[in-house]
DNA sequence: CCACGGGTTCCCGGTGACCGGAAACCCGGG
DNA sequence: CCCGGGTTTCCGGTCACCGGGAACCCGTGG
């Protein structure tokens, strides 16, 4: 499990293929074909391959120039992908947020060990952005990932604090001190983080609450020399508040809407499209 | 070439796969086994086997209660398509548009003979809202979707102007009429649509140049009772001049990072994460 | 001019992964 | 208890996949 060779000796077809798309990442959105062999670890014939099938298949485009970029098509289906129906109904909450803070909004989800940002937004000015939807961030040196471990399972927890990466020469690496913090965010509904991830950078956040505890949690950036962020607080607790009432009603991580009776025949085969 | 009918005979199991992906759509965002095997027309037992790789390779997640659906994995590759990075470029310009004008915003893109929509904002209140990102409007009868028409290439106007399909009365049907709208488009850079798409709803939009013509147009939507959107067009016409900026700014669809030197040995093996 | 290197495409014989019908299993409802 | 829908497992035949290797393309520099 701790392997992060992806592709050693996969015998399906499938996950080949699966590892062909993970030789993209942030930095490398478009590579060609040589690139995506040394970075899937498979053999050239077999990768121009695959890679062709993905083509015909929509999941990957091939440029002019002959490099590979992911395609309309799959980007398309991971919208379809449960993080988006959070982003969709916080947006406007978030967006409420900016406009009335200034500051640069990060919404985020527990994943594995780590935070997953499904959405961050920053005015036109007040930008000291980094992290855009995709990434991941560390879960004990940043406020968002505070709170998502206070609230986070047993092994998560024991996973994080085994392994406290220093980031910058402020990140909490006592166990000890950092259990006291997470009591604090329990107790108050807080989570700080002062330079604790990238210096110069502090920020707020604030737990959202699902159906089954809390699901995802906001926080407010800004950077020393702006605004304080003490200032915004009120609306930070009310833009969560806000999404977690919007989330528990519309019934979210729920049964969601159940194929219809299908009286008729089969009924199901081929019908909508997006 | 013309088959609607996306898995018919798949050769490859990547192209069955695909189809297995393909089951989800915005209505259909969990399945269980047996809707996949109706909805992708492949046997029961192969889409077991395929959808178990599937999630081995993260790319579904299998719940608790037996549905599958779309992974965080999908959903973070697919942010790596182009699309994303109109789209967070573009992001700061539409919410200061929705914040000056109160009115929804639409970013869209062309995809073959259709609108893809990239972006949808809409204040906590002003809200007609519908297409999320990720939906498809017509060229026809929407305004986003007329100024991507008035700058289309030949076959794609072709084929829009070959069945021009009525969504209300409004909507304009006459290929004359059309052509002397895109005229007027292509003069003023200002498409309009009354009503054409859905009862109702108004809309107004501008095209985003980029490196070769225009490759992107925004829209503003309000529905006939709210306010109505000239007032607005100042500010559209300004965002939308500061996106194009920004895309030519940046170099967008440009080279891209050019993978670096690469001196020593084989060098790309496997290295950054996200 | 040709040699060279990196990327890309094509070929092809061997074999093991894939296929999918069928049967067993599970479970809630009547 | 049986019934029906969904899910999982099994298994032998065969055919699609595999990937080394060679040919091809093209810009570079000697």
């Amino acid at each position: 499990m701790r392997s992060p060779d992806v592709s050693p000796r996969s015998r399906s077809v499938t996950l080949r293929a699966t590892a062909v798309l993970g030789a993209f990442d942030a930095e490398h959105r478009t590579l060609n074909l040589s690139q995506l062999s040394r970075r899937s670890g498979l053999p050239l014939a077999t990768v121009h391959r695959l890679a062709a099938d993905l083509v015909e298949g929509q999941l990957l485009v091939r440029r002019g120039d002959g490099r590979y970029e992911i395609g309309a098509r799959l980007w398309r289906l991971g919208l379809l992908a449960p993080a988006t129906n959070l982003r969709e109904l916080a947006l406007p909450h978030l967006q409420d947020l900016v406009v009335a803070t200034g500051h640069t909004v990060h919404l985020v989800v527990p994943d594995g060990a780590g935070a997953l940002v499904i959405e961050r937004l920053s005015g036109t000015r007040s930008t000291p952005t980094r992290h855009n939807p995709g990434a991941r961030l560390p879960l004990h040196c940043t406020a968002v990932g505070k709170v998502l471990l206070a609230f986070a399972p047993g092994p998560v927890v024991e996973e994080v604090t085994g392994d406290l990466r220093r980031h910058t020469a402020y990140t909490v690496t006592d166990v000890r001190v950092l259990h006291r913090q997470l009591d604090e965010i329990r107790r108050t509904g807080l989570a700080r983080s002062a330079q604790e991830h990238r210096l110069g950078v502090s920020s707020v956040a604030v737990p959202v609450h699902g159906t089954d505890g809390v699901t995802a949690a906001i926080g407010l950036l800004a950077s020393l020399t702006g605004p304080r962020l003490t200032g915004a607080l009120p609306h930070l607790r009310a833009a969560a508040a806000s999404v977690s009432a919007d989330l528990l009603r519309s019934g979210l991580a729920a049964p969601s809407p159940e194929e219809p009776p299908a009286g008729g025949r089969g009924g199901d085969g081929k019908s909508s499209a997006q």
